[in-house]
DNA sequence: TAGATTGTTAATCGATTAACAATC
DNA sequence: TAGATTGTTAATCGATTAACAATC
């Protein structure tokens, strides 16, 4: 699977979720493509990819289903746990969102070198000496870290969360990061997308 | 521009920053390509899209005039307002992130509907009530709105920004909005990135 | 039945990569 | 000079789109 399809899916899947809202039990293919403006053969292909019945020409597929195909895919129905680094204003907002429990993640503690925060919880979850990071990863078997600390010690953490076992990387830092292969960087420079949303922006205006 | 060249550019930017606090003067593709695990020729050709000097064979480009190049083309060297909707634990967190400056990008307000914020600020931005958000957008000449709100108004809070004159919408409801094609909708679902990412992790170890 | 939608095969399009002469 | 790197042209690769028979 490309991974333009796989970036696709969650966008299809959020359009199911309006769609059902609605109570809309059937949707096509087509019906998708018209809301997102996409090419309904793209469309058609990549649900292919993913649904678990074929769906009846005339009338599509069963919106449920679907939905129920995409989450599964996506991994929404599974538990997969995270741990964050850095408790500032971004890291507070993540550990407080109650989102990711929809998406079968849970972040299960907060780390922070700021000796203040050390103790309390935001929605029960603790926040821990940084000093236990590597000891948490391990004994949790924990696959996902989030980075959310200043770039000056971004690589720092990231060192030590790949060194404790952890096979991706969320990072919010505005810096890149070295990693071996076989761990996942994903990084998501907040400010730079916004810039990138602001050109768009431009072009299309003039 | 090919969308996949521009969003490769903030990334070579980050990559040049960590150079340039190396003192490393002079930077080759082949560099930035070893460094990010690129083809060298792909970085060649989109740096030759943004490079105001030629790149000299065997040295390479001046790290410096490289970084103001892009910073220039990424228009990180513009001011750039925008509000924001929404002063939950993700809004409080925008409001107070220093690091959109350096980036020429401007949070001017934030706006929430809860009584008991409104008249405070955040990093000197203050928090409006939601009823004055078209009125601002409109007296500020607005281009770039942020919707933090649940998914439950975003679609609302989207109609009132666009009808005020927003040209550019970056979305982290976890919904999908509606909106003329003028008009263009970046949307972060950030729980859905992280369950990207999860898929990731797993398919590599697998 | 008629027609909308399906899955699939073929054609197109665009982006990535390879090859190479030019040059500092 | 020799060799690394440049910019550019050509080849490849993969993703998107078009076309079409099958079918509910």
């Amino acid at each position: 699977m490309s991974k333009a399809t796989l970036n696709r899916l969650p966008v299809y899947l959020r359009y199911l979720y309006k769609i059902n809202k609605l109570n809309i039990e059937h949707v096509s293919s087509t019906i998708i493509a018209e809301g997102l403006n996409l090419n309904p053969v793209q469309v058609r292909k990549d649900i292919a990819l993913v649904s678990s019945v074929a769906g009846k020409p005339k009338t599509g597929f069963i919106t449920k289903e679907l939905i129920i195909d995409l989450e599964s895919f996506l991994g929404y129905d599974n538990e997969n746990n995270a741990v964050i680094v850095g408790v500032g204003g971004l890291g507070k907002a993540f550990m407080g969102y109650s989102g990711f429990e929809n998406y079968g993640l849970n972040i299960i503690a907060g780390f922070e070198k700021d000796n203040q925060m050390i103790g309390n919880t935001i929605k029960d979850k603790p926040i821990l000496p940084f000093s236990d990071l590597a000891r948490v990863i391990k004994e949790n078997d924990i696959q996902i870290g989030i980075i959310a600390v200043p770039s000056a010690s971004a690589q720092e953490v990231a060192d030590i969360m790949i060194k404790a076992g952890i096979k991706g990387i969320w990072n919010f830092a505005n810096c890149h990061l070295s990693a071996p292969n076989n761990v996942v960087i994903k990084s998501e420079d907040l400010a730079a997308n916004l810039a990138l949303l602001s050109i768009q922006v431009k072009t299309l205006t003039n």
